[in-house]
DNA sequence: TTGGCTGTCGCAAATCTTGGCAATTATATG
DNA sequence: CATATAATTGCCAAGATTTGCGACAGCCAA
């Protein structure tokens, strides 16, 4: 794994430094295809350095966010984190009941975006974006609908 | 405060029961006219209630959410709340950098909720749907301007 | 090389939120 | 109005994430 590179340059144009940790964190992220819990990093850093503390992967995991290297997916009650894909940008859709994720493409948002920049000044950070609700699954499965809609 | 009549006929309605608590609860969140977090509720609460614990608080915010009472705003890590008023529903814009939160209009994300709805089956919850980014103050205030854009 | 400045880290404590469990209470019923 | 039953509460503790702080390490200037 040599790609990382770009996430190393990204750091230092904004004074930050790219440490052993930060390497590890990066890695362990990019390891997997999906997001990863901050408690999965954590277990996989350890494994390389094993002194490094939980506190530091979350810091590392919202700097990295912060410099656009990992986007933040809420799950229930848990951040999870996966590389930023510059070629396959997406939103995320997570069903409330089961927890299911969805992908969805930016282009839904497009129009959106570009309304809330000129109508408010407002420049949304859609990439963290996680829309919640119910998926066609667990619509179906539960019997009181929740017309969550609006 | 008896405006609250609504509120106990949509809880009775699924087999929840009112009690001095939720009365309480209830009455804090809609003595104000913004968005409430859950530790102000409980200051308020204890007021009249000095025993009541704050996990009841916490309990008791997620029911009403979850009854459509009141609606839950993400600002920062905190949670807030605020009452559902059917005749003014709108979304929240909230700024990553200030806090600053602007209410917006369903009407701009109703052609998206159609959308996923018909194409994924999914029904999004945008009752409660907080939009990060950075407002128009804060925009022109950093240098650095984030490009959160995607 | 020697300082000194600044960014980072590990550690511990704090904050916010949720969950388990036994005791208590709201409500329907007799 | 007394009783049974299931919902609710308090209390406690755990889970998740953030923050303060002193120690330490990288990097630039002299």
């Amino acid at each position: 794994m040599s790609g990382h590179a770009a996430a190393v340059d990204r750091l230092r144009a904004q004074g930050y430094r790219m440490t052993p940790q930060r390497l590890s964190v990066l890695d362990s992220v990019a390891g997997r295809s999906g997001h990863v819990g901050a408690d999965e990093v954590w277990n996989q850093v350890k494994a390389q350095h094993p002194y490094v503390d939980l506190a530091t992967v979350y810091r590392t995991l919202q700097l990295l966010k912060r410099v656009g290297v990992v986007t933040e997916v809420v799950i229930g009650n848990k951040l999870h984190f996966e590389l930023t894909d510059q070629h396959n940008r997406h939103h995320h859709m997570v069903c409330s009941h089961c927890d299911a994720v969805q992908t969805l493409s930016p282009a839904y948002l497009e129009e959106f975006n570009r309304r809330l920049r000129r109508e408010f000044g407002f420049a949304p950070d859609l990439g963290n974006l996680t829309i919640g609700g119910a998926c066609a699954k667990c619509r179906t499965d539960t019997t009181d609908t929740p017309d969550a809609t609006e």
